[in-house]
DNA sequence: CTGAAAGCGCTTACAG
DNA sequence: CTGAAAGCGCTTACAG
């Protein structure tokens, strides 16, 4: 027992509507927009009527192609199948449905030809905004960015030079952070795991650790091929085994990094924390219930849709937005402000 | 140094093209589209020249307004925070640009009115079709499906009735399944663990647990409000060992509740697995490195995107998709076929 | 071998 | 108060 007999409805357009109501295209598309101001009450009552009667809804492609305006924002981020990366495209799609904008989303997969092939595909779609979240150099992205292609970058400043405003965080105060965190620990052997192929991100993040320690701890290194994944933590870790013995305390250049690392150090029989403290950075909120022996440095993906929307609403809006270099901060400790640089949550430095 | 001056190009439209080469767009737009076969080959080698030099790319907009077709598909998942979610969006979206389409991605939010609200929106986008990810009931959704709109249920199956193919997994089985490796470890004191607010996915597998062991084992049940969340199976827990003795083996009706339950077993003392087996459903990747303590019967996940746009595209050709039951496998064990009914992997059953 | 024209659905001056 | 018309970028019979 049906409300209503539905017919499988196709292609309601203006034109359907202007003809059931016994009006013109062009009154129906004022009304339909709000413009009530100047039709007769009448009118906008048939017309209003005639749209519910047949369930339309304005096609968008008209409308954006009239406009030269989509609605649409690109995301093109590496691997979605780091929590992280995950973590950050929710809270973008978030912010930007609340804005009134849709998001395509492209999985790089890290790689710069697959980059350059989707940031020419959404060129075609007439996106209005490109968000290049832990992005590769690639021929594309330097055109793009050099034709003045509405981008924000995320994580990961633009790697193939400047230009192009930038939402993260202070990498090499993160490290620093870790490093005073250990000396608050009197912790003098230290150790830093990291993929060979990491990106100035994850690079930044060992300087900082790195030069904080420097003359004040022996720091030793455990690197192995690869992305920011479990299976580069572990051989890391046991690169790092192989060469040294095993420090007190090793700072992870990503949590993912770290629960690599965590394995090796069950295997070769270390007790964590109580051996060797294990401190990871990104925050992942899985922690608290997969690796209470973890210790990380937090990062706020979850507010990183807001801030991506307040910067392309600038580009949109002619200006051109500051980087947003956003606090972190460690379990237990008060965050972690960034250096006076950029802008914070709209608030000028 | 650059290697050409680039100008901030706007809007190169076949026009702008065919005014450089000094032809019509008609002719632009056959050579753009592969049909070179009736123009001169001067005219095809002047016409790529200028598409070249101006950097021209189709404008998905004009074409689509033109053919009624976006080459767009939607996906509306609930929570992305998921891992699994954002496993079935990875790999959905890889299918999906393989067949020439791009994805919007929607987080409902597990949210009825939300799912509507991008409902709607999609219909405005005129995308091609919509991917139902573990899906609420409402409103909006039976009518969708009423009409007749292109879409597949991934994960779970229409929630508002009949009506639409689906993908996923035989859960009741699944829950039988795990039963049955209680039962080979001779288990006869059993509990489950599920959310109170679960979808028919998680109902399901409690019943096949259930069943399965009915008059063999005895089950203790626990249950907390809320979705599929550590959160919730640590309550879970709680609950469960506040009305009965703790049990030997318990499932947990995905792998987050059993994240949970974890950690209420350590607070409480319980060794996990010597003195009780934890088996969840999903097999999330992490497991191996965060949760080695965790039995978990895998749900191919990585593997629905295939699915997903083969049944699309069956859509597409007009054809009634069946629906895809894929295996789920217990760790060491060979993959539990599904029983025959639907159709796997593009064999008919 | 090539182009003029219609039309996809929409908006927006402009005219009445 | 309302409508005819142009045009956003594209494709595709149709004519020549």
């Amino acid at each position: 027992m049906r409300k209503t007999p539905v017919q499988p409805r196709e292609r309601v357009s203006l034109a359907t509507v202007a003809a059931s109501a016994g009006v013109s295209i062009a009154t129906v598309s004022r009304i339909v927009n709000g413009d009530t101001g100047r039709a007769s009450r009448e009118t906008v009552a048939r017309v209003r009527q005639a749209v519910e009667a047949l369930g339309y809804r304005p096609n968008q492609l008209g409308r954006a192609l009239k406009h030269g305006r989509s609605r649409v924002v690109a995301m093109l981020a590496p691997n979605l199948d780091n929590p992280m990366m995950a973590t950050i495209a929710a809270s973008t799609e978030a912010a930007l449905r609340d804005a009134g904008y849709v998001m395509i989303l492209c999985d790089t997969h890290d790689r710069a030809d697959l980059q350059d092939e989707y940031l020419e595909a959404m060129r075609s779609q007439v996106v209005e905004g490109t968000v290049m979240v832990a992005s590769v150099a690639s021929p594309g992205l330097a055109r793009f960015v050099e034709e003045g292609g509405p981008v924000v970058f995320v994580v990961r400043r633009n790697p193939c030079g400047t230009g192009g405003p930038f939402l993260g965080i202070d990498n090499i105060g993160a490290g620093g952070h870790v490093a005073e965190f250990f000396l608050r620990r009197g912790i003098t052997e230290a150790g830093v795991l990291y993929p060979t192929q990491g990106s100035s991100v994850t690079r930044e993040r060992c300087e900082g650790f790195c030069a904080r320690l420097a003359g004040l701890a022996s720091v030793v290194r455990g690197e192995a091929p690869g992305l920011s994944h479990p299976e580069v933590g572990y051989q890391a870790a046991r690169a790092m085994a192989a060469g040294s013995p095993w420090p007190r305390g090793i700072m992870c250049v990503s949590d993912q990094i770290a629960y690599g690392a965590y394995r090796f150090t069950r295997e070769a029989g270390i007790r964590v924390p109580d051996e060797c403290l294990i401190v990871g950075v990104d925050g992942n909120d899985l922690n608290q219930w997969l690796a209470p022996w973890l210790t990380s440095l937090k990062v706020p993906y979850r507010e990183f849709g807001g801030h991506v929307v307040k910067m392309l609403s600038q580009i949109w809006s002619g200006e051109r937005p500051d980087d947003r270099i956003l606090p972190y901060s460690l379990a237990d400790e008060p965050a972690a402000l960034p250096p006076a640089a950029g802008c914070r949550d709209g608030m000028p430095a």
